[in-house]
DNA sequence: CGAAGTGTATACCTTGACTTATACACCTCA
DNA sequence: TGAGGTGTATAAGTCAAGGTATACACTTCG
């Protein structure tokens, strides 16, 4: 049986984003772990009906990522995402993701407390809709 | 004298989008006030050697924005600004551009604290840069 | 070795965002 | 009225991003 993976080619999202959220989410929640092979390309392929290059892909953008390991001719596996130096990695990527909103706040002269304040209900509301999930 | 706007075409951001972000910060930094008229599409389009088309474009989003009042066969003037309705909506903007960092935090499992502190000094460090610019 | 599996480099096609050229509707004022 | 302003609807051109088809390099295992 194959990974919980499903892709909407029309919902504007690239199809090879919503593998990486999707992959990455797997490997957040425990249900991939280090060591772990990712499905090969043509598996994946045939079962949501999309090219391999475009697996290939997301799987190009994971290794940059350092998420996932190549080995040459052989499936990839998850690197072990603990420790120290990934939190850094972390951080700089949901620092490059606040900067457009940081930019805002300033331009609209949305008062500092403010802003915080949404972003901590927002991280909040987030919470309780994946408790639900469960 | 015209107003201190600057384009780069090769920057990678679009030139409407550079605009209305220009603008827009001359109004929060009161440069512009409410019932000013913008420059023209021509003389801003000749100053800044782009087409008088793209000017119109980014006068059409911040009139989507409601940042600025159409008036058919006459100059655009800035809107006022003051008032709760312009606050919300201000909120409600943030709020999306937000949305992509709180999914990134829950998707890399970063701790909402950690979150909220990035976020704050963030916010801070924009500050004193706008202070310096003084 | 060779068959069958792995990932992917290369080149091409399609699509949408951005920009532009042209032509039009409107307003002001002499 | 008409000359000279204003903004912009429409259509066409340009270009980068996303997706695909083909062919290749590598590994495993019989």
């Amino acid at each position: 049986m194959g990974l919980l993976i499903v892709v909407d080619p029309s919902s504007g999202v690239p199809v090879y984003r919503q593998l990486m959220d999707q992959i990455k989410f797997h490997i957040a929640s425990g249900l991939l772990g280090p060591g772990d092979e990712l499905p090969s390309t043509r598996a994946l392929s045939s079962e949501l009906g999309v090219n391999p290059m475009t697996i290939s892909k997301a799987y190009s953008y994971l290794e940059k990522e350092n998420v996932v390991e190549r080995r040459p001719g052989r499936p990839l596996i998850v690197r072990d995402l603990t420790g120290e130096a990934m939190t850094d990695q972390k951080m700089h990527q949901l620092h490059e993701s606040l900067t457009a909103s940081v930019r805002m706040a300033r331009q609209l002269k949305i008062d500092r407390e403010e802003a915080l304040k949404l972003f901590r209900e927002m991280l909040d509301t987030s919470e309780e809709d994946a408790d639900e999930r469960r």
